[in-house]
DNA sequence: ACATATACCTTGTAATGCAAGATATACAGT
DNA sequence: ACTGTATATCTTGCATTACAAGGTATATGT
């Protein structure tokens, strides 16, 4: 049902502005999702640009390994619509059946 | 992220009154959920019943086989408590992501 | 006897989320 | 030069979840 929904997530923070895993993993954290490790991200990272919803610059970093930016393409930005519209509707029928139970 | 948020819905449904498994299926869809086959419902169930969320007692059906009627337990009550808090972090914390992004 | 609707359960598979660990680069302190 | 620390990415292996598909069983109407 809610597969995707980090995935939702993650591009619209890319949509935002260009930006690399592990900022987005600290960015993550910043908007509420304490639960998302590198592990997690980083293979969903790699799958979303598999399928082209994603493209990737390297840049020099200032302390460390190259950093890997990603940018939406267009069916990224698609799929980015798509979700969202996928999120009203998974959330307004949560908070119907969570209200219907009580107060 | 959302591992369970089928759970916590079921949880809120079978709050509001005893119900039984196909019913609760139908439930579902009239609350917006679309996706929801009884093969992801009553494995569910089972789980949930094992992990003595909810009891059950069975009772005659007017056509077919008796049916299975679920009431929470305390601790099924508890357990929906948490799930209406964590699903308001974690729609709280989705609905930052998009709303950035520019709507 | 047969079809249909009701009702529940099982199997197998794919997707997802996560911990843990591996790899690699750069800088600062000693 | 050596060591530790912070940065940065990727891989492996496992547990959970979601779902389609199929299987079993009961009651009613014709």
């Amino acid at each position: 049902m809610l597969k995707g929904i980090l995935d939702g997530c993650i591009l619209s923070i890319i949509q935002e502005g260009e930006i690399y895993g592990y900022e987005l993993a600290e960015k993550l954290q910043g908007y509420g999702f304490h639960s998302f490790s590198e592990g997690t991200i980083y293979p969903l990272l790699l799958r979303m640009q598999k399928e082209n919803l994603v493209t990737t610059t390297l840049k020099k970093s200032t302390a460390g390994p190259k950093r890997k930016y990603y940018s939406l393409t267009t069916k990224g930005e698609e799929e980015l619509e798509q979700f969202k519209l996928r999120w009203e509707e998974i959330s307004l029928a949560v908070n119907n059946v969570m209200n219907k139970g009580g107060h």
